[in-house]
DNA sequence: TACAGTAGAGAACGAGCGTTCTCCACGGCA
DNA sequence: TGCCGTGGAGAACGCTCGTTCTCTACTGTA
């Protein structure tokens, strides 16, 4: 019956949502499928017939999460005028992000650290998120006609800064990748 | 009595040197004390005689780790003869480790990701190893007279290499954070 | 009103964890 | 030789987890 299929949409919806936020502010392990259950709302019965088990439910969150992040860095992106500012527009997203207190980091490089090799379906996800990352950045330094290696450079700068920001609870590691790259496009202008 | 005194010391560090391995390896949370037990070859007893419990464990572990991981970059440091050779030395440090299959990243950021803000002492021994890796940069760096951001952008460049070494399993991030780094330092000259 | 099927609440189950406790074998001393 | 205390092996305990199962209440239909 369609009733029932649209109401599965928005539970699921919902589930994935709760498991999102639950699963970046605690690490997946830390999270318990009863207390994910109670945050979304939802029986337990319906959870698991929505989802294969809570492995799916993590790869499924980590792919919706690439698709949030994509979409949010892209505002900052789209409101730079040259390419080379579009660039360090990521940092701005970083910089911003990293006030809200709960600010944890990057979810693929944290789900990897805390999964260790007992997930092979989870690092090959994450595997792909990181490349499309890379891609993304890859791509517009290719636009300004700078040598790929640039672009490997903006990268490594942009996860270092990830996880410092994290760490250090603060956007200044966000702020001196900004200036790092900024050194990097000026000089291979 | 000092000849127990000895034995202790002894199955300390064959616990520690285990547990390093194993929780590097598998992640602090995957790694029972009982398979710590085994792998140390020391009964739980003793295990619990010798450390309050597994927190404490993993940080002296954690601490230790800095210890060890400062050595080995020394050998590579010590080896160079300029100061910016000296810099750029932990890079190879990090491209020869990540050759071996074992290679897991910072194991500074995997706990950090791992335990989530549920323990907060373990954190601070984070953030102040970091803080030390940082420090020794850029100790090195104003070695050379140049200014602080440059060692800053380093750091982060090394940041970054260790998650994507470890991520897609090559040395070619360690390479690439390595061609930026002396990027950096040749137009700061 | 009687009934069938669905879905929710939550008990139940088996496994694994960190930690403690019990039991027993062994070695130094009278 | 008999005793005592130390330490090892591993059973036991209490807890939490992922997952499944049972029971009950409800809703739409004849």
């Amino acid at each position: 019956m369609t009733t029932t299929t649209q109401g599965d949409a928005e539970a699921r919806e919902r589930v994935l949502e709760a498991a999102d936020r639950l699963f970046y502010a605690k690490s997946a392990h830390a999270v318990g499928m009863d207390e994910l259950r109670a945050e979304a709302g939802v029986s337990l019965k319906k959870l698991y017939s929505l989802f294969d088990g809570k492995e799916a439910l993590v790869e499924e969150v980590l792919r919706r999460r690439e698709e949030a992040i994509t979409a949010a860095t892209m505002k900052y992106v789209l409101r730079a005028s040259t390419p080379e500012d579009q660039i360090l527009a990521v940092f701005d997203w970083m910089a911003d992000s990293s006030g809200t207190t709960d600010f944890r980091g990057c979810a693929f490089i944290n789900s990897y650290a805390e999964l260790g090799p007992s997930s092979e379906r989870v690092t090959a996800v994450v595997r792909h998120q990181k490349s499309g990352v890379r891609g993304a950045i890859a791509a517009m330094v290719a636009a300004t006609g700078r040598p790929e290696w640039v672009a490997d450079s903006i990268f490594l700068l942009f996860e270092g800064a990830m996880t410092n920001t994290a760490i250090t609870v603060s956007s200044e590691p966000a702020r001196q990748a900004q200036v790092a790259a900024r050194f990097l496009l000026e000089k291979t202008a």
